[in-house]
RNA sequence: GGGGCGGUAGCUCAAUUGGUUAGAGUACCGGACUGUCGAUCCGGUGGUUGCGGGUUCGAGUCCCGUCCGCCUCGCCA
């Protein structure tokens, strides 16, 4: 075999005059009949050779370059020389071409079933997972990986210098059936017993403060049995942290570090110290709690204002009270969006979409009011706005030509329903810029003081907003710990030691500082409604070992496959998984999950029970 | 589990209101061609319209079911 002295992307016309080998498949041929050329491709580049009977290319090398066909594999020797027709702007090696003297076909391909090339129309995507090796070989997928790997290297570098333990923990895990579904594994040895593959190695890392470790990093697979989506997977990466003896400030400060070296050595940019914002700031604001601060459109709490007006629908919902706690599910409010120009831009296909819109959310629905030019309302609840008319222009800056969208609700449904219809709007407007791998805005934000506990609608019950291990802002624990349980307007208002990291209105990495003290974690079980029973059975090791002088640690976990996407710019997640999966959970190209044969599940005493058959529809 | 969109040649797509033998580009095969670079030109092969049933004189098109993919709500401590 011509063993390769250079790659496909390396040669240039300091080269001229050099006898090279080169290795690569057939990027494309073209064949003049007594003139061929060939492109070759590698993971580095494309090389044009050629083949030339006036410069010596026999009978024979001619009859077999005469039959290379697209992703033939193939090796070849020859001289580097000056393009006679003239320079490829569009290649980094377009001065230059091989005329090749000696070519060796290594893997003749059949046709494959598509090219992997980044031209024209991409084949669907079930096409491309099930052939995934050619898809793979696309310019643009190898870039994918090369930024993958760079990112990589990158958190391994940043966390290796602050003094961080890599740690593999276990993928065979213990069940924790909080949160998220889990994969199951049958034990052989054990009949009836499972393994649970990770959500997260939440429990294992801060055992790991336990034991010593000071500070630990893993870019670790976690697996979650929930539905995908766009971007969300079940079998995912984080890159996930834990640090002891570290107030919050700390943790902030060295994790923002981390994603300005991360940005700086991947992208080449500068990030800007990031902005914090409260959990209530966001909501009150953005009505979300990952605020995307790349458009304005915020939301302002009318509801004082709206208490004075005559209009029947803020009148009921005020009257449900206004005086609870901050977070109270069951205050009353009027919120409101300004959108300038919105009298023009906002049509009346737009608006009248947003109150069927907003009632999948709960909320009754959304009233609309312009300002004309003479500053007076338009619309059907103008003239009940109109003794507060004059406060709101002068509140909300309005100016002729404005629209404003009004939610009235209950806390938690009217700032959820405006959360997501500023959203809509801002879409619909226009007004999301592009990707900051496309040259828009990169606005990270610190999201902190979240509250410590959310009521399920399901159950009413207590559950942990982060998850049960996460402790109350320090302030906050005396309270905390002094707390009726049943006291729903205090617990609902104490305040976590939590953080997320949000980019571009999208959660890049969240974590907390941890309970390191057992009295604190019993009361958070008991308050969930774990028995000190129940709490043992399933977290027996870490209250233990939280009695076994546990240091105050902090940690933090970062979606891997998600700092990727803003590196590429991509909104699918797939893009950025080398072997992905589909929202089945299927990989088309494996044909995973497969059946097990009556012995692999005798082995581990597993009983496959089918799905029953479906009534018969009446005919 | 719910809602939406899609599935036609190896691939990307088209096919009028339900109406002739389901077309085009590309890939592939054959031929021509000495400076191309998404080469060009000429010719050719290639179809269970995802699958099953129904309506109809007639179904790629309409109806029912089903499978698969994508988007989304629920879910994702």
């Amino acid at each position: 075999m011509l063993i390769r002295t250079h790659t496909c992307g390396q040669l240039r016309d300091t080269n001229v005059g050099e006898n090279i080998r080169l290795n690569g498949w057939v990027n494309s041929y073209r064949d003049h009949g007594n003139l061929i050329f060939i492109d070759l491709r590698d993971r580095y580049g494309v090389t044009q050779l050629v083949f030339d009977p006036d410069d010596g290319t026999d009978a024979a090398l001619m009859a077999a370059a005469d039959k290379l066909r697209n992703e033939d594999v193939v090796a070849c020797e020859g001289v580097v020389r000056i393009r006679i027709g003239g320079e490829n702007p569009k290649l980094a090696s377009g001065k230059i071409e091989i005329v090749v003297k000696k070519l060796e076909v290594l893997n003749k391909t059949e046709p494959p079933p598509f090219l992997p090339e980044d031209i024209g129309n991409l084949p669907a995507e079930e096409f491309r997972s099930k052939y995934r090796y050619l898809d793979l070989r696309r310019p643009t997928m190898q870039k994918i990986l090369g930024l993958r790997h760079k990112a990589y290297q990158a958190t391994r570098r940043y966390f290796d210098q602050n003094g961080f333990l890599e740690v593999e923990t276990p993928i065979l895990y213990k069940s924790t059936p909080e949160g998220a579904r889990e994969f199951l594994v049958p034990s052989r040895h054990l009949p009836g017993n499972f393994y649970a593959l990770p959500q997260s190695p939440q429990l294992f890392k801060q055992i790991l403060m336990v034991a010593g470790c000071d500070r630990y990093m893993q870019i670790c697979r976690c697996f979650r049995d929930e539905d995908p989506r766009a971007d969300r997977q079940a079998e995912f990466t984080q890159i996930d942290l834990e640090m002891s003896f570290v107030r919050r400030d700390q943790v902030m400060a060295m994790m923002e570090g981390f994603v300005r070296t991360l940005w700086k050595e991947v992208m080449g940019v500068e990030v800007p110290p990031l902005a914090r914002m409260t959990y209530r700031e966001a909501m009150e604001r953005f009505g979300i709690d990952r605020p995307d601060t790349r458009y304005a459109l915020e939301s302002r709490d009318i509801s004082s204002l709206a208490a004075k007006c005559d209009f029947g629908v803020f009148k009921d919902v005020l009257a449900k009270g206004q005086d609870r706690p901050q977070f109270n599910s069951k205050r009353g409010v009027v919120k409101a969006i300004h959108v300038p120009g919105g009298a023009d831009k906002l049509t009346r296909k737009m608006t009248d979409g947003y109150t069927p819109f907003v009632k999948g959310f709960g909320a009754g629905g959304v009233a609309t009011v312009k300002v004309n030019a003479q500053g007076a309302f338009e619309t059907g609840i103008a003239k009940f706005l109109e003794p507060i008319r004059e406060d709101l222009t002068r509140e909300l800056n309005l100016k002729p030509g404005d629209a404003v969208l009004f939610v009235a609700d209950l806390y938690a449904i009217a700032t959820k329903a405006i959360g997501e219809l500023r959203q809509v709007v801002a879409r619909d407007l226009g007004l999301i810029p592009k990707s900051g791998a496309e040259g828009g805005p990169w606005n990270f934000l610190w999201v902190i003081d979240f509250p410590m506990f959310e009521k399920d609608k399901e159950s009413n019950r207590w559950v942990a907003m982060h998850h049960p291990f996460t402790s109350p802002r320090d302030d906050q624990l005396e309270a905390f710990l002094a707390a009726d349980v049943n006291d729903d307007d205090t617990i609902e208002g104490i305040v976590s030691a939590g953080y997320d990291i949000v980019l571009n209105g999208q959660e890049i990495a969240g974590g907390s500082v941890r309970i390191h003290d057992q009295a604190v974690q019993s009361k958070v079980f008991r308050l969930l409604g774990l028995t000190p029973e129940q709490a043992r059975e399933k977290f027996s090791f870490l209250l233990e070992a939280l009695a076994f002088g546990a240091p105050p640690h902090a940690g933090i976990a970062f979606g891997f496959d998600r700092l990727v996407m803003n590196f590429v710019g991509t909104t699918n997640i797939r893009d950025v998984i080398a072997f992905p999966k589909t929202q089945t959970g299927q990989d088309l190209m494996t044909g995973a999950p497969g059946v097990a044969n009556e012995a692999q599940l005798r082995d581990v005493h597993v009983k496959s029970i089918p799905i029953e058959p479906k009534a018969e529809p009446k005919a």
